[in-house]
RNA sequence: UGGGCUAUCGCCAAGGGGUAAGGCACAGGACUUUGACUCCUGCAUUCGUUGGUUCAAAUCCAACUAGCCCAG
């Protein structure tokens, strides 16, 4: 019978070459396949961000590729990635809102484009090197299952994959943790083990997402007033798109105690600044579901939510508004939710699903 | 113009003769494949100005300057 043959996305760090290694240990017919997904002029601004998805990505790729003796492909999804997920980025921020890149990426490039291109190839499988790990329930659904090592679980910028993307995934480095994966790749010898982890959004290296924006838009988004949660004025704010709930840095408020951003009101122009106790909320409601372990969700079902990507999880329930919406109960009050952030629901460390956040609730 | 009060880091604010607390803000770093949060470190040779008293002054005295509050 034929080798299996899968598609391994290699951003030319440590985690998908490793992936690109165990996939070829398990005896699968492997093909590399770097995604140019942005353009950066300064190459040493790349140079210092490394991981995910930078420039250098194509260059250590193919080195990591021929150090495996497998197949390297480079596909250009510029056009997808700017779409999906830079324009989406952009207008999130506009409305007030804040996304999360990663999760666009994941879901439209790499399972959507990459996923369609490596089938067209006569791929069987996409792999990456996500902490995350695909299983197949007795109830005939596939889902994701938190990683080996649970502070490395990468599960939550995954909630959105759907059973046809999952039966054609594979995530090997899941079993293991970040530690075993550097060490398999000094053992084989390959040239980017010391390659430091990815880290903040890939196109914008200098870290100035704000700025960037500014730089993208032909019409500067207009300052407005900062206001407190009784309405009073008591600053200027530099523009919506500067600010997320919950924060705190970068607000120039010498309030003398903290204080954070509780609101963002898009059609006042405003930003609500609160204390600490301001920011809590009960609940939520979310909207564009994905369910991965059950078909669809029960009322009032037990889950434990994660409500950002370095979130414990919180204990809590959830019923149904309408067909692609739903209301989130915690237990306990939780902090910052955020509009256009992920939700995903967990029961264990398996995920049930997720969706979009749309507003918080008292 | 009389009378009173106050002037200490970007903001607030301790200190009342013995060699400048703290909070907020800000900066840098850690953490982090999103934004945040959090944590760590840094942040006034100087106390409105000029003189004086003293071994020693942000602290006492004087004048000046500025602001605030009464009065007209």
């Amino acid at each position: 019978m034929a080798k299996k043959r899968v598609v391994v996305g290699m951003s030319g760090g440590v985690d998908s070459s490793v992936a690109a290694r165990l996939l070829q240990k398990a005896g699968y017919e492997v093909i590399g396949a770097t995604m140019q997904i942005w353009q950066e002029e300064d190459p040493a601004a790349v140079e210092e961000n490394g991981g995910c998805c930078g420039l250098t990505a194509v260059e250590d790729a193919r080195r990591v590729a021929r150090h495996l003796d497998i197949p390297h492909y480079v596909m250009n999804f510029k056009r997808e990635f700017q779409e999906q997920v830079i324009d989406y980025f952009v207008k999130e921020y506009i409305k007030g809102r804040t996304p999360n890149p990663c999760i666009a990426c994941n879901r439209y490039v790499k399972w959507e484009s990459l996923l369609k291109r490596s089938l067209e190839l006569g791929a069987d499988y996409i792999a990456t090197g996500h902490y995350a790990r695909v299983r197949l329930l007795d109830n005939g659904r596939y889902t994701l299952q938190a990683a080996a090592s649970a502070q490395k679980d990468q599960t939550y910028a995954l909630y959105s994959l759907t059973q046809h993307q999952l039966a054609h995934t594979l995530m090997p480095v899941g079993d293991y943790t970040k530690e075993e994966i550097r060490q398999i790749a000094q053992e084989i010898g390959l040239p980017v083990a010391q390659k430091p982890d990815s880290q903040e959004i890939c196109f914008v290296p200098d870290g100035d997402y704000a700025a960037f924006i500014d730089q993208t838009l032909a019409n500067p988004i207009p300052a407005g007033n900062f206001v407190d949660t009784k309405g009073n004025v008591i600053g200027r704010h530099q523009g919506i798109t500067h600010y997320t709930i919950g924060q705190r840095k970068g607000l120039r408020l010498a309030m003398g105690h903290p204080v954070f951003v509780a609101a963002i009101r898009p059609e006042s122009n405003e930003v609500v600044i609160g204390e600490s106790g301001d920011i809590f909320s009960l609940a939520l409601r979310c909207s564009h579901l994905n369910w991965m372990a059950c078909e669809d969700l029960k009322e009032g079902m037990a889950v434990t939510a994660k409500i950002r990507y370095n979130h414990r999880g919180a204990s809590g329930s959830i019923y149904r508004v309408s067909r692609d919406e739903a209301i989130c109960r915690f237990e306990e009050p939780q902090r910052a939710v955020t509009p256009g952030q992920a939700v995903v629901f967990y029961r264990g460390d398996t995920v049930l699903g997720g969706g979009t956040i749309e507003e918080a609730l008292q």
